[in-house]
DNA sequence: CAGATAATCGCAAACGTTTTCAGCTTAATA
DNA sequence: TATTAAGCTGAAAACGTTTGCGATTATCTG
């Protein structure tokens, strides 16, 4: 099973390998006939360049590496959809790979990445301490962070914008003649996610409303974290002060969702809900979440770009892209009927 | 930004870059006391061994190529996790690349990874006639195909027993006293769903029932198709006739849902419904849709041994391996209370 | 017709490794 | 003491490309 290579094509031909690299690759100093029995040559032997090799020389993979936490969450997997597309139209290929959102893995994960030569990374950091631990192997590979806010990133990212993020919510919610919203979810130990809930208290804080918050200590949002939240909060009917909940997560409002079916509890009737991300679980027929969009696609795409830049100019240091969330309305929300 | 290479450190070293070379990668014909010298020389100049180089003298990248049709999409994403994982576990890593489902845009991601000198493919076929494109290509690198069945494919494979994956629902759906279950989705054009049919259609025959089908020209299920499907089918009341349905996919039931929640119907107080796949939606709050298992995590792992198998004893052959589907039961059935 | 210019093409170095083979020490054996 | 063996190390080839530079031929120009 040997392959053909450049050498092989070129004895053939009767030329150099010189000349069949060249008429190839379009090089412009290579005679039309000779360039045409060429390709046809070479068509005919089946002979597919060995990019290895070519890498090895032009010093450059054409590969970007990709790091997210788990492929398999829906989240990722939509930034990795797009990510993978746009990079392709650019002429690149993608190393995925999975931190398990586990830090030491992650590090263990961006050096091979670097090993490997890639000409570029993207990464949707696994924590808070990420760039902590990244920031010694940073500078080897131009590098773009995506998604997560990280406390003083003096790299590239592209985010979106948190803050006002729950502010739309809020507003929303506020419009529908909501007085009492309670925001459900993580508060600590990530920027993005102080920043939801910042989004969120200054925007009550501006309509007069008294902020509430429900939270606990976890790292990671989940179903089941919410799951058990919102248990909690029904069973000890605490939540009957609240006519809203700001979630400060898709997955965070599914487990509401979960344990109000438990408890009988009917969304809107009972209570409006908005959450956050537009995961496509949430336009799912019986959820129908009303949440705020990352714009995803748009995020993807300015994150290549980004990295490309980087790598035609490496002097050109970092730069910062806040993307603009959107509210989309669907059906979790009403009109707040009798003032409680 | 030079890259420090094995030249640098054996130049501080002292020593030539074969020992280098041999000192790093555990050779045991290097003194115990150089090497420990040349690790700590090598840790204290940042070195990073050139997998490119390695590559091009090794002759393997020790990387697999995993072609699936969108990332995005829940199952893919699924399977994708788990042969990141293993395949990692095993020393490789992954080139992700979506074929958009469509057959030229396979054929070009087919040839381009081999042109990327991959050690192995991974491919989630795009369709029926993936093996008729793909087969030029083939024989230069290892490939094994996955969850598709196709017709006559002269190649390694693994799959699901699609066959007797319907024939669980059906037996599900008889225990449970329903005598007139419906067939809900595509039947012609992709093996894995003429499998599936006949599965259902073969239960059927067994229990002595007649066998019912909805379909249309389509070629991939979606929530929208499935929708469609349902509407029309609640609109002409022709689902009065039955007290079950069976369907071909999870994302078909989701559109069953989604229809049957707007006419009004409950599930599965008006009918029973169980679905095929599990993908991760089905378990969601609100959906429990009772299905039918493929082994996501075994199958990749089945998936990427098959491939490393093939690329250490090229000679083996193909071989296909079938797994065994479960029966998920969640909330979307219920017993038959009035026979009809 | 001599010389110059342009159009093609080949030679060989380079990319950063791994690995074979041979060479050099040093210690052990006869 | 001479010989052998064992243990380390180095020189150099190989992997399959790209590309700067020089060489060759053909085509003009004067």
């Amino acid at each position: 099973m040997k392959r053909v290579t450049i050498k092989d094509v070129a004895r053939v031909a009767g030329v150099s390998y010189a000349t069949v690299s060249r008429a190839l690759s379009g090089s412009p100093e290579i005679g039309e006939e000779t360039r045409q029995r060429i390709i046809q040559i070479s068509k005919e032997m089946g002979y597919t360049p060995n990019s290895i090799a070519r890498s090895l020389v032009i010093q450059s993979t054409k590969i970007f590496g990709l790091i997210v936490g788990r492929i398999n969450n829906p989240f990722m997997s939509e930034i990795a959809y797009y990510v993978e597309k746009h990079a392709r139209d650019q002429g690149y290929n993608l190393m995925l790979c999975n931190s398990g959102s586990d830090l030491d893995h992650e590090e263990e994960t961006y050096r091979l990445l670097v090993g490997r030569q890639v000409d570029g990374i993207i990464i949707i950091p696994a924590g808070a301490d990420s760039y902590e631990r990244l920031k010694p192997h940073l500078g080897a590979t131009p590098t773009v962070f995506m998604s997560e806010n990280l406390k003083d990133l003096r790299e590239s990212y592209v985010t979106v914008d948190n803050y006002k993020g729950t502010m739309l919510g809020v507003d929303y919610l506020y419009s529908l003649g909501h007085r009492n919203i309670l925001y459900f979810g993580r508060r600590l130990g990530s920027l993005t996610h102080q920043l939801r809930a910042e989004g969120y208290e200054d925007a009550c804080k501006r309509y007069g409303l008294t902020p509430a918050f429900v939270d606990s200590h976890y790292t990671h949002s989940s179903i089941k974290k919410g799951y058990a939240l919102a248990a909690e909060l029904f069973r000890t009917r605490e939540h009957l002060k609240y006519t809203a909940i700001m979630a400060s997560t898709d997955t965070m409002a599914l487990g509401i969702i979960k344990a109000a079916d438990e408890f009988g509890l009917r969304i809107p009737q009972d209570f409006s809900l908005v959450g956050f991300d537009n995961i496509n679980f949430s336009s799912l027929p019986k959820i129908n979440l009303t949440t705020i969009d990352q714009p995803k696609k748009a995020m993807a795409a300015a994150a290549v770009d980004m990295l490309i830049h980087k790598i035609n100019d490496p002097t050109i240091g970092y730069s910062h892209r806040i993307m603009e969330p959107t509210l989309i309305v669907r059906d979790s929300c009403a009109p707040l009927q009798n003032n409680p």
